[in-house]
DNA sequence: GATCCTCGAGTTCG
DNA sequence: CTCGAGGATC
């Protein structure tokens, strides 16, 4: 065996052979390079492990004995992404990639001369499977977290621990580290974690001689790898990670894509091979292109080729829109597609009165995936396709996801069809239905259509809203078929008797449901706009319209015109929201709740005036943001800002009344020194706001 | 008037 | 996730 002669002593003993064991893991997975056999790598695991329980001492945290931790309690803990990972743009051909790298250009050009330092990119295929991201600190893997929603995912520390292929320490091999790269105190790096398909196909192999149930989908079986409660489990999947980005690259000392991909490979963690740097965006196009058609040559699922600016600088002076970055963009694989019938089309009916064509098909599978069902949208959806009952359709799930229904196949349409129309009257309740000159969608618009009604009803306690526990479809269904409700307000008058000696419902059961109906008799102002179900008022602009009037009557009373002035409120938005208050069953249904102990005001801080938000120094300030900030994130930066009434802009005009700048400020810098708008610092923001 | 971005609404399957 | 449409900005 390799570790031949023993050392008398057992500490040094145990060193040796955990860095034995570190650098096999590195040559076999990053290196693609082992040394020795599988067998004899075990054997020096049992080595380790039989020195460590003689000596329990010598046993440390990151010790490769150690991956397999205690399995988490009870399921996985929430992490908030410091840095949000956002998703990414989608280019469905060439043209798009080319108008994504004209709009950068047109973007980056009135700054720098893009002819004298064109820009670079990377590409890379595109895997399909889990976004996570790992912290090391002082170099050892501390957390590892799943992307959820992007802002929020789940804590799978002990699960990825238990993955061999990610090391939990770094540099995995210090000898391999060229000098100019520095691992900062805290480094967090993104990548993809996934299920190589050979792998994939021996365990599905494998289970099916054990008689189990086999796994469709790598990345489900991958996902459901990690999110075993028993890491012991995770560890006998031999999933992979492909690192490509890190939040804060300035750490690492690189300033490109293609550098940080190099530092990450020195590091110790695997990176696309596939990877290549382009300064042709043509020559680009062909090499994602010619992924695109060969990726069945890859060993892992790839949906599609990511092209990323490569310089950091320019990454950073490009930024983000909401959900993702500027500076990158997938060049999605086409979706796979088949084809089935269309039993039949029925229409819908939507809590706002849309109605909306919908079709059953006949079950046809999608990678797996059995497709029954796909929305139709609205009237122009289905006529411009003449999509019939009895048609052959070409189906697909867009993203991956959503089914959708591309096109008819004319030639195999049976006899005897009739092309079809959107119905001139509500399938729910038999009234007419309207469709406005200028729309694309057809409304029912009986005020108390019964589809309505529960559809409004389910919207009412759902999560957004009043958010009632316990209260979902299936109850509002049964409340309604009972007669125990008819509208909101009856939520609020429901008592434990008219519940007793129903089957389902036990004391317990029916105490929690009254308890849960009371607590959202206390929803802040915005959710009970949410649920009320104001045309054009979601979230988002409820939180603006509780945030401007506080309270109910106040909104009530305000016009057009005073709603028109909330940033983010419009003529269309602000005439909805008059025309609901004008009805009077809604006026008497905020009575209704009133009298029944719905809080319809948010508390306002006492020496505040009604429409003042408190000290507001920055009232009609234009801010602009640049650089990194000592301290604060950009939206930190921008939530204080907005609180004390200034206003945060995207770019420097002679309008802008401060640039506020961070380490790394770019061309804004540069331009507002030209207009001459004054600079500041994070400092000075924490001075004006009183912070 | 064009362009970019955000928001709301409805959406499927496991 | 996708669609359509509203809003901000230049």
């Amino acid at each position: 065996m390799t570790d031949s002669s023993p050392t008398p002593d057992p500490s040094a003993r145990a060193q040796r052979l955990r860095t034995q064991i570190r650098q096999h893991n590195y040559r076999y997975y990053i290196l693609d390079d082992p040394a020795i056999t599988d067998a004899e790598y075990d054997a020096l695991m049992v080595a380790l492990r039989e020195l460590e329980s003689e000596h329990p001492e010598l046993v440390t945290p990151d010790s490769p004995t150690q991956r397999v931790g205690a399995p988490p309690d009870d399921g996985f803990a929430k992490v908030t992404h410091e840095t949000p990972m956002l998703s990414l743009d989608n280019a469905f051909d060439a043209d798009d990639v080319r108008a994504w790298g004209e709009r950068i250009h047109r973007r980056l050009a009135p700054d720098h001369d893009l002819e004298a330092a064109p820009l670079a990119y990377v590409a890379e295929p595109k895997v399909d499977g889990l976004a996570v991201a790992l912290v090391y600190q002082n170099g050892r893997l501390t957390r590892a977290a799943t992307r959820g929603n992007g802002r929020v995912g789940e804590d799978v520390t002990s699960n990825v621990r238990a993955l061999r292929s990610i090391p939990l320490v770094l540099p995995a091999d210090p000898a391999a580290l060229p000098p100019e790269i520095t691992l900062p105190e805290r480094l967090e790096v993104r990548g993809e974690i996934y299920f190589p398909l050979s792998d994939f196909e021996a365990m599905n192999a494998r289970l099916e001689e054990e008689g189990k149930s086999t796994y469709v989908h790598p990345r489900n079986a991958a996902a459901g790898g990690l999110r075993q409660l028993d890491p012991a489990i995770t560890a006998e999947r031999p999933l992979r990670l492909f690192a490509y980005a890190v939040p804060e690259p300035a750490a690492l000392g690189v300033t490109t894509q293609s550098g940080l991909l190099d530092a990450l490979r020195a590091l110790g963690l695997q990176t696309n091979p596939h990877s290549r740097r382009f300064t042709d965006l043509e020559a680009l196009i062909a090499f994602a292109e010619g992924w695109l058609g060969r990726r069945d040559e890859l060993d892992y699922l790839a949906d599609g080729v990511v092209i990323k600016v490569d310089s950091l600088r320019w990454q950073n002076e490009l930024g983000a829109v909401s959900h993702h970055p500027r500076w990158a963009v997938a060049l999605k694989a086409p979706a796979e597609e088949t084809t089935t019938t269309v039993e039949r089309i029925e229409v819908r009916v939507g809590r706002t009165g849309r109605l909306v064509p919908h079709a059953t098909l006949a079950p046809a599978q999608i990678r797996g995936v059995t497709i029954s069902q796909a929305t139709l949208h609205n009237e122009d959806y289905v006529v411009e396709r003449d999509i019939r009952e009895g048609d052959t359709v070409l189906i697909k799930r867009a993203g991956d996801v959503i089914p959708q229904v591309v096109r008819v196949l004319p030639d195999l349409r049976p006899e005897g069809t009739t092309p079809w129309t959107m119905p001139a009257i509500c399938p729910a309740c038999g009234e007419p239905a309207e469709r406005a000159e200028e729309e694309s969608d057809t409304y029912c618009v009986n005020a108390s259509c019964p589809a309505q009604l529960q559809r409004h009803l389910e919207h009412f306690v759902a999560r957004g809203a009043m958010d009632i526990d316990g209260l979902g479809i299936k109850l509002v269904t049964l409340f309604i078929g009972e007669g125990l409700i008819q509208g909101v307000a009856d939520l609020f008058r429901l008592k434990p008797e008219d519940l007793e000696g129903r089957e389902g419902f036990g004391e317990k059961r029916i105490a929690n449901l009254m308890a849960a109906i009371d607590a959202a008799r206390d929803r802040p102002l915005g959710r009970l706009l949410v649920g009320l179900g104001i045309r054009h008022v979601g979230g988002t602009v409820a939180g603006l319209l509780a945030r401007r009037f506080h309270s109910i009557d106040l909104l009530a009373e305000a016009d057009e015109e005073a709603l028109a002035e909330v940033d983010g409120v419009g003529p269309e938005i602000a005439s909805s929201v008059v025309a609901w208050f004008e009805l009077p069953r809604n006026r008497s249904l905020v009575e209704e709740l009133r009298e029944l102990g719905v809080r319809l005001a948010d508390p306002e801080p006492e020496t505040r005036a009604p429409d003042d938000d408190g000290p507001q120094p920055l009232a009609d300030k234009r801010i602009v943001l640049t650089g990194t900030l000592p301290t604060l994130t950009r939206s930190e930066a921008r939530a204080l800002i907005e609180q004390a009434g200034g206003k945060v802009v995207g770019s420097v005009s002679k309008k802008t009344d401060y640039l506020l700048a961070g380490e790394n400020a770019g061309s804004k810098l540069a331009k507002a020194e030209e207009l001459e708008v004054e600079v500041v610092d994070e400092a000075w923001l924490r001075g004006v706001v009183g912070g």
